[in-house]
DNA sequence: TAGCGCTTGTGAACGCGTGCACAAAATCCG
DNA sequence: CGGATTTTGTGCACGCGTTCACAAGCGCTA
């Protein structure tokens, strides 16, 4: 996805590391290893094993904690691998593999405690502290989203909001005046904000990028179709819709294809001589 | 990648055929979204395939799309394959395997002309016909997309808005009036509407769902953070913001954590005799 | 306590995507 | 006109993610 949207992760290197960079693509995930703290790593495991969660994994893991989480409010106490698998979509055996990642938490022959699991995999994903999050750019987009009660409710408050028009400076919009994007590496320090949210015009994207790096922000949502070009340290993520729409377009051309040709056996051959 | 978005299609067959499900996903993106080819999934072997375009590459095909459209205005004629790949954020050889599959469009010494590799890779995404688009839920983000001029700019002319809020209907948003959601089935199979973009409630997300699907819409780009179920021929993609933002969270404290055991030197190595 | 049925956790195989490295092709230039 | 130069296109190898299949483990029951 993967991504992303899967599909995904483009980083661009900063200039200097630029043409033979391995980087990018599927940026080195993790490696966490196991016990640190909280607790007893599964008995009998491997003592210092280092293992990286695939981002494929995490984006999952992300879904079945959303899952988890209205199953608890439905009054679940125990799901097994088959029951989540398939309330998210996903074969059994992948998620018992993802699961893996997280640790040990099941029972055999039972399944797993959703609280129990619920607060792993939260664990895992570091979302016991909650990552404060800046958006710039209130337009259209920027509105929806500084309105969008779901940031907040999950663990991601929103913190800052960032504009170049004077006339949206100091007027508050979901409960947060909006300030001026001058101020971003300041406040963005001041506030300790880790998550920079980008919804402004593409042509003004990297600038914005720009100042939330330099005001230590660690990771960028972008929703401006442009490649950012960031140091190293910092992920970014792209939220590209004209691309999805693009992807399905591709798919429903790829159906009615076939479907046409179908219809007409005596199909042409392409120029490199697969049948098309 | 995913993810991203995923990527990542996380489309649950319905009910009857359960396990084989290509999937398809980040993610990924990501991811993109993710895996799964595009090619027929059939578990039997496809003798005269169709070229399968990994769903990665066609990803990254829409971004070259728009790269190569902004050199386009600034007047440039013939690229080459690093100058495009570094401008579009990937390695040059994956580039040249992406482009590999639309064909041999390029002059070797000297590169790919613009307008030619654009309009091959819009043949191959199937953009050369337009795709109508209908949004559901007019809410914050449906006022958005539906004010949005990216989309029909892109291809995908919006011909259609429904919400279920009596208040809304009739009302014009971007220029196009808001339908009642009853009338979903009728609209898009009147109006021949292929894409359907759901931005209600994630309660209300299934039913919408369904009567697209009866509408006979084709593909589904999905914001409301539920699985949704449909039928096999029906394409979905999610765009889920909370996934992304949990992601960088996971990665933010991949490095903090990284960050700290650095600092305290107890740190055991680890048997291969690399630092942890 | 022993046996049985159920579910987890994972080793291993497979398949796919990525990146490398180079031959092929086309242009440039002497 | 032939060699140097540039850049494409791709065969191939590697590594990651997915999937299978099953042993290990747990609870229940007799
Ligand atoms: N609206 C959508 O549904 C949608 C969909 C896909 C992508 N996008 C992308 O999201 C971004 C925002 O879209 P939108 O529809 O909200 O646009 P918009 O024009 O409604 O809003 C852009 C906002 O950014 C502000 N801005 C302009 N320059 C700025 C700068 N240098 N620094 C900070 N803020 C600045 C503007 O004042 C405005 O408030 C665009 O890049 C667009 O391509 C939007
Ligand atoms: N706003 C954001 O930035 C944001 C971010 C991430 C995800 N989302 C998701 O996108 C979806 C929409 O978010 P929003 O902020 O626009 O919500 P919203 O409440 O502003 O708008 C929802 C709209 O859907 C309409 N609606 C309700 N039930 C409906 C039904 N059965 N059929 C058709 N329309 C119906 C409502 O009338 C309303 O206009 C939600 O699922 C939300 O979780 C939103």
């Amino acid at each position: 996805m993967r991504d992303s949207n899967a599909s995904e992760g483009e980083r661009v290197p900063r200039s200097d590391e630029a043409d033979n960079a391995p980087t990018a693509e599927l940026p080195a995930v993790t490696d966490r290893n196991g016990p640190a703290r909280t607790g007893r790593a599964a008995p009998g495991v491997d003592p210092n094993r280092v293992r990286a969660i695939p981002e494929a994994a995490v984006a999952r893991l992300a879904v079945y904690l959303r899952v988890l989480s209205a199953m608890a409010e439905h009054g679940a106490v125990t799901v097994s691998s088959e029951e989540l698998s398939s309330a998210s979509g996903v074969n059994s055996a992948k998620l018992r593999k993802d699961l893996s990642y997280v640790g040990s938490y099941g029972t055999r022959g039972v399944g797993y405690e959703v609280d129990v699991l619920t607060a792993e995999i939260e664990r895992v994903l570091g979302l016991t502290r909650k990552q404060k999050v800046a958006v710039v750019g209130i337009g259209n987009l920027g509105h929806a989203l500084a309105n969008y009660g779901g940031f907040p409710g999950r663990g991601f408050p929103v913190e800052a909001l960032f504009d170049v028009d004077a006339d949206l400076v100091g007027v508050p919009v979901g409960g947060m005046p909006v300030s001026h994007i001058d101020d971003i590496p300041k406040v963005c320090a001041q506030r300790g904000i880790a998550i920079g949210v980008i919804a402004t015009p593409p042509a003004a994207a990297q600038s914005v990028c720009d100042r939330l790096v330099q005001g230590g922000v660690q990771c960028i949502l972008n929703f401006a179709p442009v490649v950012l070009r960031t140091p190293p340290h910092v992920e970014v993520r792209k939220v590209d819709l004209a691309i999805e729409l693009q992807i399905l377009s591709f798919h429903v051309a790829r159906k009615t294809e076939q479907r046409t040709r179908r219809r007409v056996p005596a199909a042409r051959a392409s120029s490199n001589g697969e049948v098309v």
